[in-house]
RNA sequence: GGGCGAUUAGCUCAGUUGGCUAGAGCGCCACGUUUACACCGUGGACGUCGGGGGUUCGAGUCCCUCAUCGCCCA
């Protein structure tokens, strides 16, 4: 340790008097780094224990929630060290694709008015690598203020080499092993920044709309009489009409109404008052439905069986009339039009009835595409919407318009509506990788805790609904596939030819460049002369880069293979790919890149190194545990859990640990754009981490998420300020108290900013400081009286009763803080550790020992109980508070470097690696923790007297304890500690002692306390005090003496439960009579 | 619409298999600067355990139901 750290030995009357949290954070740190225990070593003979962070995006800093996520990490990591594993706890960030993107892109727009197409796709990712760097070096800081002991030497970013490795060739794998296809599917367009958006990033709004209602004109020559010659359907969106593709009538109708009539009756009978009028009224509809809509329904029913088809008004298109079940005959005309390509119901519906087909009318853009008539073309949906509406009232076809509410879609990203749009999209088949992560977690390879989040993510993968990995983004992995043609196809040379002539030379190509195994194809569904190839590595994308023709045929310049050095003519390489080249042209590689949760779910195998077979691998796969949210329990638990399995045919972690989460006062969750985010460099700045870590154990218990109000500090005079949804949205607040103004996150203008800024804090953090300093003050009280401490071998025989009091319950306490941790109870662990460190130890054994540390045939005793239990003490903590621990733990081991009871031995270097405390059996000793509760109970009775009786604590009180010998024994020692604890002295105690002329009495179980108050005496307040503890036993008394005349109660209860309750009302009347006694002495 | 969770003191939360005069921290009231700690000590007040019904000798705890709030899925 270098020497400006060492403490000045034994004056520890230097020390402050409260906890210099960021002296402690600044200077322990950077040693432990530096020092290596953080390292996870792949030559160790120790069980490994792995952890992988769930990496934190790079869009911003963190905040209150990731300190949560992190510190129980942390926790977990600095016990398993301590427990002598291997701790390997795996650091680094997500790219965090379309987020990451949208916030630099904002940024450009905002700044320099500039779009991503004016800058280009390398330009815009080399601006969001920067954004990378600065973000990310602000997160680990973060990380590491908090005290994260995270092995750095092996961070990783999941758009890194090595990741991207990864990423390669796990989708190559997946190509070659056909779990890959190009698709349609219908996805969230945002028409104004020309991409698709995730369902998370779409808010939906309820707007006042209309409900169009049209007639399609029935094309068939020969209708059976009565049969109707127009179909009437309703929509919200007219202009989509245009590329309708069916109409469709239900299967069924008759059962179908049947069906919901039965559903309305049940509801019916169970309904309120309030609600059957309305009930009552549907039904009725329902039933004149049956008369006026239902015939006609049947009738197109069998008309669509017999393949009728209808006019498409507007357009020159005919289309089927079907039968599917979307169609609802107790709504509207009982027919509903079919837009696969923009609705998603009707997507769906052409799912199940293939041969209707679809038509996409959109161009990205928003305009129409030329899939509509011509007049049409070009117009924007909402104009195309006002002209399809004028067409049709001038064809006459249109019935009516009514008004309604309808919900809208927008783009989160640009605020302007979604459209649904049909787009190719890779997708990754589902099937079989969803059934391996569901078995894994019913077969209990992988177990989620709490274990009621394991139904979601069943229930989830069980739809086993494809995966679409495509992101028309330009910051992530690029999709690694290349479109090849066949070319130079003649009439004279029919196609199959030369599919077979190329196919040879592809070979040929690929074993000459040794890539047969690096390199798929695989053909297009669009044409019969085109294919999909997949390069799996460097070498095989550098061989494809002898394929590309001309210079505009490449990707961007970041993707473009390097080919190596140039092939000699004579080379066989080089007839290979000239042939291959005449045959075929290698298009660009995919524009698109993956999803960011692809490169994500390969984290607990890509970061230790996969596909190579690593050192990192053999010792750290599979991890032990995953700690998160659960709001990605399917986004990204599953997700690793199936490519675990598919990739290395393990799962990548045997438990997952989901936590809390954390809300505001108002239960919302926090946010910045909200305004209501804590960041954790506030709390951290003003609480210190030990503080907030503390907090966040304490707060994380199982089932509940965690309210936190929140509070504005006045940077001028500290004043807290209630955090209101109005307030946590102004730029600037002026502070109640000393009416100055103060900046906050919404600052924009030059006046604003000027202004310091007002934190966002919370006083639940108060809690974990307060304990801090407690421990901190215990600490230095120790300190200050271990001069002279010199351990030697201690027996039973030597300690007094609060020794082996005190070591019975740590013994208890050690024990299940063990294993509460090791069962994700946090708030458990920190609530025990709370109550023995402050109740027990500081209320009670400092309190104690105190006297004892002036009697000096005493003190050494004293001395190395009290220097063992903070030792032990410390080592508890020092998962949840680490630098307070390891501060003291450095001092104490300046004055007692040897530390324990029988046999004192010294002491690690750091607290980081001293051993975990065992919990010692033999220490609990249940009859000495009640002898001591005996103690508690007189020192109690003595002091609620004082204070009963405004005693000024100045005043030295007498008293006298009557009861059996037995605990009389155990009481006498005790009587220095009623002198320095209650400033009273016992004037007699056993069987014999008796009460004092004026006093006052209180009952206690099994004996009687008097105090001798003829000083003081205040006959008013010690009347009312009787009174209402007559009044109080009495209630009670009667309640269980009502139990007992019960004879059900007698007869049924267990005999133990009955004669405890005997018991009870013999002391409660032995004391009400004791008080009844008092009254009227008085 | 379906699923999950919550509702306990003014606030934030504990409360194991039913046995409870329902606890903690903060806040509140009173007293107190005694050399570890006022980020403290001692004592105190404060609850129809969301409403209703049921099971049971006994319900904060189990079952049904309603209400309110939150999250996820459609």
């Amino acid at each position: 340790m270098p020497s400006d750290l060492q403490p000045p030995t034994s004056d520890f009357t230097t020390l402050p008097s409260h906890y210099d949290h960021a002296a402690a954070q600044q200077k322990w740190y950077p040693i432990w780094e530096e020092r290596g225990y953080f390292h996870a070593d792949t030559k160790s003979e120790k069980p490994p224990f792995t952890i992988v962070i769930p990496p934190p995006n790079v869009t911003g800093a963190l905040h209150l929630g990731h300190a949560l996520n992190n510190t129980l990490q942390d926790i977990l990591c600095r016990m398993k060290r301590m427990q002598g594993y291997n701790v390997l706890w795996m650091p680094g960030t997500d790219h965090a694709g379309i987020a990451t993107q949208a916030v630099v892109e904002r940024r450009l727009l905002e700044e320099e008015k500039l779009s991503r197409h004016d800058l280009g796709r390398e330009e815009l990712v080399k601006r969001i690598w920067a954004w990378k760097e600065q973000y990310e070096k602000r997160i680990l800081g973060q990380l590491k203020q908090l005290g994260a002991s995270c092995d750095w030497r092996r961070l990783r970013f999941t758009l890194d080499e090595q990741c991207a490795g990864a990423v390669r060739e796990t989708f190559f794998k997946l190509f070659k092993d056909d779990k890959i296809y190009r698709g349609k599917r219908l996805v969230n367009w945002d028409t104004f920044l020309q991409t698709a958006v995730s369902d998370d990033e779409v808010f939906h709004e309820t707007k006042k709309g209309h409900f169009w209602h049209f007639k399609y004109p029935v094309v068939e020559l020969d209708l059976e009489p009565g049969e109707p010659t127009h179909v009437t359907i309703a929509t919200t969106r007219p202009e989509t009409m245009l590329g309708d593709t069916a109409v469709a009538v239900h299967p069924d109708p008759e059962r179908q109404l049947d069906k919901v009539e039965s559903e309305l009756k049940e509801k019916l009978g169970a309904a309120l008052e309030k609600e059957k009028a309305d009930i009552q009224s549907q039904i009725e509809a329902l039933s004149d439905r049956r008369k006026t809509i239902l015939p006609g329904l049947i009738q197109l029913r069998d008309m669509a069986i017999r393949g009728v088809k209808l006019e498409l008004p507007l357009t020159a298109r005919t289309i089927p009339l079907i039968t599917d079940t979307w169609a609802k005959p107790e709504l509207g005309s009982g027919c509903v039009k079919i837009t696969p390509g923009h609705d998603q119901n009707d997507y769906e519906v052409w799912q199940r009835n293939l041969e209707i087909g679809e038509i996409s009318i959109m161009n990205p853009d928003g305009t129409l595409n030329d899939r509509v008539p011509e007049k049409y073309r070009g117009l924007t949906m909402k104009k195309a919407r006002a002209a399809v509406v004028e067409d049709m009232e001038v064809a006459e076809l249109l019935v009516k318009i009514e008004d309604r509410e309808i919900d809208l879609a927008y783009s989160d990203r640009s605020k302007t509506p979604i459209e649904p749009f049909l787009a190719d999209q890779w997708f990754v088949k589902m099937d079989e990788l969803a059934q391996s992560a569901m078995d894994a977690v019913s077969e209990d390879r992988v177990k989620i805790i709490p274990d009621r989040y394991a139904k979601g993510y069943q229930d989830w993968l069980s739809e086993k609904r494809d995966w679409p990995i495509g992101r028309q983004l330009w910051w992530g992995h690029r999709i690694p596939v290349w479109k090849l043609t066949l070319q130079n196809l003649s009439p004279s040379k029919d196609i199959e030819q030369t599919r077979k002539e190329f196919l040879v030379a592809w070979d040929e190509f690929s074993e000459s460049f040794n890539i047969e195994n690096e390199i798929s194809l695989s053909p297009t569904a669009d044409d019969s002369i085109s294919y999909y190839l997949c390069a799996g590595t460097d070498k095989a994308k550098a061989a494809l880069s002898y394929l590309y023709g001309t210079a505009e045929n490449a990707g961007s310049k970041d993707e473009k293979p390097n080919p190596g050095p140039p092939i000699p003519t004579n080379d066989p390489k080089h007839t290979a790919f000239r042939k291959v080249m005449q045959l075929a042209i290698l298009g660009k590689q995919e524009d698109d890149v993956l999803d960011t949760w692809f490169s994500s779910a390969l984290w607990p195998h890509s970061t230790l190194g996969w596909p190579e077979e690593t050192e990192e691998l053999k010792k750290f796969y599979p991890t032990s545990t995953l700690i998160t949210s659960r709001d990605i329990i399917t986004l990204w638990v599953a997700r690793m859990v199936l490519m675990g399995e598919y990739n290395l045919g393990e799962v990548p972690f045997s438990e997952v640990f989901i936590h809390p989460k954390i809300l505001d006062g108002y239960g919302e969750t926090m946010s910045k754009s909200k305004g209501n985010g804590v960041d954790p460099l506030d709390v951290i700045e003003k609480f210190g981490a030990d503080a907030l870590r503390f907090g966040i154990a304490y707060l994380t218990t199982e089932t509940q998420d965690v309210r936190m109000p929140v509070e504005f500090e006045c940077p001028h005079c500290q004043k807290q300020i209630k955090q209101t949804k109005k307030n946590r949205v102004l730029p600037r607040i002026e502070c109640e108290k000393c009416k100055k103004p103060f900046s906050t996150q919404w600052a924009r203008t030059d006046e604003d900013l000027a202004l310091p800024r007002g934190a966002v804090v919370s006083e639940r953090f108060e809690l974990g400081r307060n304990f801090c300093n407690k421990l901190w003050n215990a600490s230095r009280f120790a300190l200050m009286n271990l001069e002279g401490y010199e351990p030697t071998p201690l027996a039973a025989s030597d300690l007094l009763l609060e020794d082996c009091w005190l070591l019975s319950r740590l013994a208890t306490v050690t024990a299940e803080v063990t294993s509460a941790l090791a069962e994700y109870r946090y708030a458990d662990a920190a609530r025990e550790l709370y109550r023995f460190a402050w109740d027990d130890f500081c209320s009670f054994y400092v309190e104690m020992v105190k006297a004892r540390f002036a009697v000096p045939e005493q003190r050494a005793v004293a001395q190395q109980v009290m220097a063992h239990t903070l030792d032990s003490l410390l080592r508890l903590l020092h998962p949840m508070i680490p630098f307070l621990t390891e501060e003291v733990w450095q001092l104490l081991g300046s004055v007692a470097s040897k530390r324990g009871l029988a046999s004192p031995e010294t002491t690690a270097e750091s607290v980081c690696i001293a051993p975990w405390p065992e919990s010692r059996a033999a220490d609990i000793d249940l009859e000495i923790e009640s002898q001591f509760a005996t103690f508690q109970a007189v020192l109690g009775a003595v002091r609620e007297t004082r204070m009963g009786q405004n005693i000024p604590p100045k005043e030295s009180l007498k008293f006298s304890v009557h009861c059996d010998a037995k605990t009389a024994e155990l009481l006498k020692p005790m009587q220095p500690y009623f002198e320095s604890m209650a400033r009273a002295t016992p004037t007699a105690i056993g069987p014999d002692a008796t009460a004092p002329e004026q006093c006052i009495s209180k009952p206690l179980t099994g004996m009687e306390v008097h105090v001798d108050i003829s000083d003081f005496f205040d006959a008013e307040a010690e009347k009312n005090r009787l009174a209402a503890e007559k009044q109080n036993l009495a209630k009670f008394t009667k309640s269980i003496a009502g139990k007992l005349s019960n004879e059900n109660f007698t007869s049924r209860a267990p005999a133990e439960v009955v004669q405890a309750e005997r018991e009870k009302l013999a002391e409660a009347e032995e004391q009400l009579a004791a008080i009844e006694a008092a009254l009227a002495k008085l």
